[in-house]
DNA sequence: ATAGATGCAAACATTTTGCGCCGAG
DNA sequence: CTCGGCGCAAAATGTTTGCATCTAT
């Protein structure tokens, strides 16, 4: 989702708008990759040469709590983030091991199983975590 | 598994059997929660007061890196391990997140499906994580 | 006998927090 | 003007490691 957009939310909900939280926001929705709190924080000190590592970890926390940028946890210690999506983009993903890329991808099947699960189970579904570990295939 | 058959394949993969290891190794095999290292650390010296912290960790990663036990990261940022499962048991996790409970559960049409998607991104799945999230269903 | 495992404490990596100053609403 | 965000440095948390000693094979 654009920046702007989120932008939007956070005043909706009484987030207040300062310098540093709308730079780390762009930070976050212009990236295309998965990025560290770490790297985050050293692309927005590019943009703005004032901003904390404690304040990227605050405002990061702060996004996420509010659902709207999402905390992926790969399993290499560090959390990585990435924008909120709009409904019909990719939601899953996939890390070549290899090389530590990361692929996305979507699954109308997976969609609806994981739904049927839960419910099976006695749950209603909250959260969900799912990514695939793979090698690539030869030719 | 039981503790007995994990030591028969750490000496086939000539691991040195020392006391410690066999407490540790007995620890995880017992439980049926999903203990963090804190928490297998403690029963270890339950059992023997001469562990420490350190061998723990050496030993729960060595296990892991043997793939003799499983590690999961539930996402609250410590590793959570148990011991490796036999064929038919339940692999996938269901945390309740109002208690932190963790139900296992099995699905062979999620089986299948994890490695359909992989074969169709062009990968070799070599592993994956798969954890729901949910609410107890009122009523 | 000896390679490798242990315990201890110190080091590390990531993330959180206390405090006095500063800026958005 | 005021509440809450900021930067800084210190602390907290989970995990790893250097070193001298001990032990399973």
């Amino acid at each position: 989702m654009k920046h702007l957009q989120i932008e939007e939310l956070c005043a909706q909900r009484g987030i207040k708008l300062t310098e540093q939280r709308k730079t780390i926001l762009r930070v976050v929705c212009e990236a295309n990759d998965h990025p560290h709190v770490e790297e985050i924080y050293k692309r927005a000190n590019l943009k703005d040469s004032k901003i904390s590592l404690a304040t990227t970890y605050r405002t990061i926390n702060l996004l996420t709590e509010f659902g709207l940028i999402d905390r992926l946890q790969l399993g290499d210690g560090k959390a990585r983030y990435e924008s909120i999506n709009d409904e019909t983009s990719n939601h899953y993903h996939l890390v070549n091991v290899q090389t530590g890329e990361i692929i996305e991808f979507n699954d109308a099947e997976l969609e609806e199983l994981k739904q049927r699960i839960a419910k099976r189970l006695g749950y209603k579904l909250v959260d969900y975590r799912m990514e695939l570990y793979g090698v690539p295939m030869e030719k």
